[in-house]
Parts: C-alpha cells; sequence; structure tokens
DNA sequence: CGAGCGATTGAAAAGACTCAACCACCGTGG
DNA sequence: CCACGGTGGTTGAGTCTTTTCAATCGCTCG
C-alpha cells in the first residue's frame, strides 16, 4: 500500500554498499546481487519486519535510518540498536529458523533494498570472504550487547544518556540527532519525562544543543567523560 | 599451576557432547575431534579467559558451570550467561579477530576442554552443518541478549531476580542452585543488600527455600506469573 | 582459635517513575 | 485565514524502589 516506487538504486554504485559487508564483493558477485535485490521506499515509521513473523529475507539499507527494537511487557518498545546507511538489517534470523525476534521500523525516509532469504543464503555458503564477515559481525553484536547489558545494569540513567548520545553521534555522524523524545528514552531505558529533564540538565551543563526536536552534541569529550566507558 | 589432571575423557562417550554442537558430528569426526582437544581440570574460581586477552582456542564444558561476564566501570562484575555441561565457551571472539570482550571463570569444579582455534576454524570451513549449527547460536544468543537487554530496561529487580531464578533451574536442573549472593545479584544486576532482601521475601512468599547458600526453587508457577515473560 | 569472607540487617538518602496538567506546534477543514 | 484537534514535548509534585553506608553475624579454613 505504501510501495510508492522510489529509484531503483544500482549495487554498483550504492555508496551505502562500499562500506557494508557486501563491499568486498568482485564485479560478477555485485551483478548477481543487483539482479536478486529489489528497492523500496519506506516512509517515516513504516515497518519492515515485526517480532514474531518469519523472515523471507535480509534488508540492506541504502539510505535512511532504522530503528531495531523488542517490546517488553506492557508493550514497551525497547531499542537494541539504530541502523545506519549500509547496514544488512535482520540476518540473524536467517539462521535460527525462528521468527524474528525483535521488530524494526524506518526511522525517516528510507530506502531499503530487499534480498531473499534463498539468495542470501546461497551467497553465505558459496561465498567464504562474506560468510566470514557474517560471522564477525554477529560477533561484534554480541560483544555490543554484552555491553549493553553491563551499561543498563550499572550505570545510572545520566550516563546511559551520554552513552547513547555518543552512539547516535556516530550513527547521524554530521547530521543533527533526530528523534522523538520517546524513542530515545526507549533507547535509554527511561520514562520519557526523565529523558526530557536531562536533557535540559545536558544542556545547561554544556554538553547539547537542543533545536526544537533535533539534538545537537557540542561537547563529545565532556559526554565521554560522563558515560565513563 | 593449578592444572591437576583430571580423568581424560574421551568425547566418543562425552555425555555433554550429545546434546552439544558437536553432537552431530559423525564417527570419524569425533575421533578428529578426540585428537585435536585437550583437557583440564578446574578449581573453583579458576579463570578460563580474561577480558581482553587475546583467544587461542575454544573452551567444552565436559562438567561443571562457567560464568561468563564483564565488568564495568568500577569494575563490578556483569554475569552475561552461566554456561553449563555441553557448551561450548568463546567461539565468538573466534571469528572478530578481536580480543575477548567478557571473562569466564569456573563456579565450581569443572572439567573442560580445549580446542585449538586453527582447529576449530578447520572444522568450520570444512563442516557445513557444524558451522550452520555455530551460526544458530550466534542467532540465538543475539536473541537472548535482546531479551536480557529489554528485561534490565523494564523491569524492576523483583522480576528480573523471578527471571534469572527461572533460567537458573533450566541451568541446574535437579541440583540446587549454588551461587554467591554476591555473583547472584551481579546476574540480576543489583546490590547484594537488595537481592538478599528479595530473596527473604521470595522465602516468606513461598516460592524458593534458602539452604544456607544455596536455593531451591518450590514454585515455579508462581516466579512464572511474577517474572512476566 | 583467629582471620576473613560472605551473609544479613537497619536506617537514611538518592534516583527514577508515575500521574496529572499544561504547552506548543502543525496540519486540516471550514 | 483562522479555529480545532491531535501529537509530541514539558513541568511539577509526590511516591516508591533501590542504593548506600555502617554495623553485626556466622561460618569455614588455616
Amino acid at each position: 500500500m505504501s510501495d510508492k516506487s522510489f529509484k531503483h538504486v544500482s549495487c554498483h554504485n550504492c555508496e551505502a554498499r562500499k562500506d557494508s559487508l557486501f563491499g568486498s564483493f568482485c564485479d560478477n558477485h555485485v551483478d548477481e546481487l543487483n539482479e536478486q535485490k529489489s528497492c523500496a521506499y519506506y516512509k517515516k515509521n513504516q515497518g519492515l519486519f515485526l517480532d514474531g513473523s518469519f523472515p523471507r529475507g535480509v534488508f540492506c539499507l541504502n539510505k535512511g535510518k532504522v530503528k531495531i527494537f523488542t517490546r517488553g511487557e506492557e508493550g514497551k518498545e525497547q531499542i537494541i540498536h539504530i541502523a545506519g546507511e549500509g547496514e544488512i538489517i535482520g540476518f540473524r534470523s536467517m539462521f535460527s529458523g525462528d521468527p524474528y525476534s525483535v521488530s524494526a521500523t524506518a526511522l525517516e525516509e528510507s530506502n531499503i533494498c530487499f534480498i531473499a532469504k534463498e539468495d542470501f543464503l546461497n551467497m553465505i555458503d558459496t561465498n567464504a570472504s562474506f560468510r566470514n564477515g557474517i560471522m564477525r559481525e554477529l560477533s561484534k553484536e554480541l560483544a555490543e550487547r554484552a555491553v549493553f547489558i553491563t551499561n543498563m545494569a550499572q550505570k545510572s540513567v545520566r550516563e546511559r544518556l551520554a552513552c547513547i548520545l555518543l552512539i547516535l553521534k556516530d550513527i547521524y555522524k554530521e547530521e543533527e540527532i533526530n528523534l522523538t523524545r520517546e524513542d530515545l528514552a526507549n533507547y535509554v531505558g527511561t520514562a520519557t519525562e526523565t529523558l526530557i529533564r536531562l536533557l535540559k540538565d545536558f544542556k545547561e551543563e554544556g554538553f547539547i544543543e537542543i533545536h526544537t526536536r533535533k539534538l545537537e552534541i557540542i561537547n563529545k569529550d565532556g559526554l565521554i567523560r560522563l558515560a565513563g566507558n
């Protein structure tokens, strides 16, 4: 219903691909990838997949941002990760045979390609270096999540907010961070009201600037000191 | 220094292997595995590896329990996982080339085999079904950790304790749960004192029995209701 | 028998959440 | 062009959970 066709990006000159796990593909493989993938435009807040549904393939983010989240008992979202350009989304569930354990939703207008499970698994089986890249990625994420767990368990909300802002800085690069207060709170793992109060504190302490909805980090080192890891 | 030689267990009749990722190995592969692995006895509190050091291979737990943990800023442990019999430990870091992001320590007297990185990676490359098992395992753990993060972020300490007790029940099976209060607190992500108070509550509410240091779950359904997921 | 670690308890303080109300901006329809 | 409704943002007050600190207890290992 919302598949307004976006420009079909070729994998060959896809900037995002170059830093991605597909980056080391030789021309032949890129050809193949380019034929197999389909391209779609996603509106803000449009879902890619839902927790509990069965995966049919992986998504590759050409342009935009996507939040990966779970839902707790009362339906409250917990954001686990925000994917940026070049990221492959949903490949974890390609291997387990289980339904998705997380949901994914576009945070802004995004251009996202899709590769069918069969094609993806075929790449994994036949391309050892790609496979190793995927395994490395799985391992890295596992390590990241261990740190995340530790932060959640041991840091104050204030420290966690500093951590998350630094992570977001890396994702948004030179752009301003553009998330609803609720999404940000659901990433930090706190109540929206608490988050708002802390943002105000951070502003007063000169760590950030608030441009209505968007955030700009103006004292990265200060945040690093505050975050403490 | 503490390598009191334990009985050398053969992979062929290793009970733990049968439920493990090595379980589907054919006889030839088991032979090979058996020759490659070395076997060692670990005392309680003896470390397998430390965060930051470089992995030289993987560990396979024949008998005992091993805690996997990180350390937060002030050195406080956060337990991420407790491994039981049949688990392969440390294979995540085989792929990334990075040093360990977590530490591992035996929680009780354990018998643990070791497989050199080279041999392990060779198995991965040559044995597709084993490889798939490993990838499935990586994915499963990723999913588990997403749940863990959500629990940490959204549940009260009381609910988290219920969750963790249920997880421990699955690991310890019919045995009583045998952890220091501090380890348990570091798993739940709370202060030791808070944990002790909650254990007392749980006892008074008829969920558990406390035998000095050991815990026994006597109302699993109650805990499930309390944990709420 | 004594040292020391792990377990326990109490009291006070801090951090975070909830609830309730209010504001501000934005797009819509009249 | 303006009033209206709605969503997302903000603020305040009160409450509750959880932590911290300090002290005590009890068991076990040399």
